[in-house]
DNA sequence: ACGCACATGCAAACTATTTGCATTTGCGTT
DNA sequence: AACGCAAATGCAAATAGTTTGCATGTGCGT
């Protein structure tokens, strides 16, 4: 997404455009797996010759997420929330209990079932979170060859 | 679920019989919905005249956990994390995002595709966390009243 | 009933996240 | 292009959930 296409975005949403912003936002949208705000603080010391405070970046995936723009993903990592751009094709991953390597997920499984549900239970749907657990081929063969 | 049963229970998974492992297993095997450790700390505090740390709580729920008796929900309600009785009939829940009011949902609607998934990916599923959220029939009243 | 390993209580440590406040920055206006 | 104000950021300190070390207490096999 290019530099000009952000700050549209941005205005759209009456998110004022700083520069901290937009690097959040222009490495959140490369990153194809839920991250940590840590993670994302440390990536963007490093890379990037901007020094930001992990307290604003807190504060932009906030807002961020009450903007609609980024969700909190629902996997949690060793304790640690983890966000995401907000993926308009609704999305789930797949984490390795080994490695904590996510992979996405092509598709929904509950595409149909949500209405459904709404019907039987009255409740309004809004959104649901699936994570799904399991081991990647890569650590199943490590495993084979250990006792852990 | 019997005193004697879970003293059973306990023996068999090499869990050693304590009042307050007991009163905790005992509180959550009536729960229908994931709860928070602080919940239950307070409730025991409360109801039973057991006096019984927080701190201790935390530790039975990792234990049981770890035994497989319990398991933490994914679902977290203020940045806390939930449990619930590890019912080997698998369960989801449907959450209400304005009364954080928990129901759980009759049957999976992922049956059959955890197989799936691992053929075509190369994982080994383990398990699954399904959180779906929604508003309650009674909080869609309110709101038509409110504007909030 | 005895003794030992394990569980608990208590307080302090840790860690992720939030917040108050002074300073800086973006952006509409002149 | 400069000005001014509201909103954003940096910094440090506060919160809050969870964990941990250590002294004491308790379950359970002998």
């Amino acid at each position: 997404m290019s530099r000009d296409k952000i700050r549209e975005l941005f205005k759209s949403r009456g998110i004022k455009n700083t520069q901290q912003r937009h690097l959040i936002y222009e490495f959140l949208s490369r990153k194809k797996q839920p991250i940590t705000a840590e993670e994302i603080y440390m990536v963007l010391l490093k890379k990037e010759k901007t020094k930001m405070n992990l307290s604003t970046v807190y504060r932009i995936l906030d807002t961020f997420t009450k903007k609609g723009l980024v969700q909190k993903s629902g996997i949690n990592i060793e304790g640690k929330s983890t966000y995401e751009i907000n993926h308009m094709d609704h999305r789930h991953h797949l984490v390795c209990t080994g490695c904590n390597k996510i992979i996405p997920i092509k598709g929904c499984p509950l595409e149909g079932y949500e209405s459904y549900l709404g019907e039987t239970t009255g409740f309004e749907i809004l959104e649901h979170h699936l994570e799904i657990k399991g081991i990647c081929p890569d650590c199943q063969k490590e495993t084979n060859g250990k006792d852990k």
